[in-house]
DNA sequence: GCGCCGCCGTTGACACGTCAACAACTTCGT
DNA sequence: ACGAAGTTGTTGACGTGTCAACGGCGGCGC
């Protein structure tokens, strides 16, 4: 079963993926470009995009300069704050996401989400949720602790 | 549902990744040191490793370069056809996945397989079939077939 | 006001994965 | 036997993700 689910993993990374690249984004860029376009005008500190997304602030920084470089968004100093940046998206990233959003969700469903039935919709988002929880109730498992 | 599941994914990908980095492999090194493992004495051909694991041929020729100057493993060129490389284990790779595979079956029951009932493995185990079936029936779905 | 500690973002080095192009070899039709 | 076509593995370029280290700034205790 494990190994059933883990090959389904990987299908699904390979499939979003490719799909999304037809609209010239990766599913990397499609993360922080989702939010972005829902956050409030004038954008978002890293910091809590990063919160957002549950990126840390290397890959966060990477990501953003390459979109950065793509014209996809833009970067400015924060405000209220010397060391914060804020993240906006510029016209050429609102188009893309807003081009790429509709496309993707219908990519989702035909290849996974309309695949299950609604009580396994439910068993799998009961599952998704339980182990994203024992995650943060045990920050630190560390394979045989002692306390 | 999407979401939750998403995370769930992104969640895994590191607790297994981070367990295995303590041996240190990676989840590429360890797909490929498990089957060769279990392969017939005097390894495999590059190909048949390959589609054992559903990986294409760069990725395997990479991943293979980057373990061969581990040490992990030899290539040496097939008898039967001289395209052909045939892959074995040394004797650090066999002393590696065997000192990994342990932990890391018990880290993925920890985090994964032991929080879900025994119905909840059925479902998940039907669900990651069909998903993958679905996906080898139909090779293109292509978005917007009228066929 | 100063100094220390912590937060914020960046950078460089490296591993991983994909794509396109290539070289070497086999296979198959003729 | 010969050449076209397919197979096998390698390589280079590039995007992505992680780790460790750093520089800059804020906040807090004194």
């Amino acid at each position: 079963m494990w190994r059933a689910f883990y090959e389904m993993r990987r299908h699904l990374d390979r499939v979003i993926e490719r799909q999304l690249a037809e609209t010239g984004l990766s599913s990397a860029d499609y993360d922080l470009l989702s939010p972005l376009s829902e956050a409030p005008p004038g954008g978002l500190r890293a910091r809590d995009l990063g919160n957002l997304v549950g990126w840390d602030r290397s890959r966060l920084s990477h990501q953003i300069r390459r979109m950065e470089q793509r014209g996809l968004l833009i970067r400015r100093e924060c405000p209220t704050d010397a060391r914060g940046t804020v993240i906006d998206l510029t016209q050429a990233g609102r188009a893309a996401i807003e081009a790429a959003a509709p496309g993707h969700v219908d990519n989702v469903r035909r290849h996974f989400v309309d695949l299950l039935s609604p009580e396994e919709v439910d068993t799998m988002t009961a599952i998704a949720t339980r182990v994203l929880d024992r995650a943060t109730d045990r920050p630190a498992p560390e394979t045989a602790e002692r306390e």
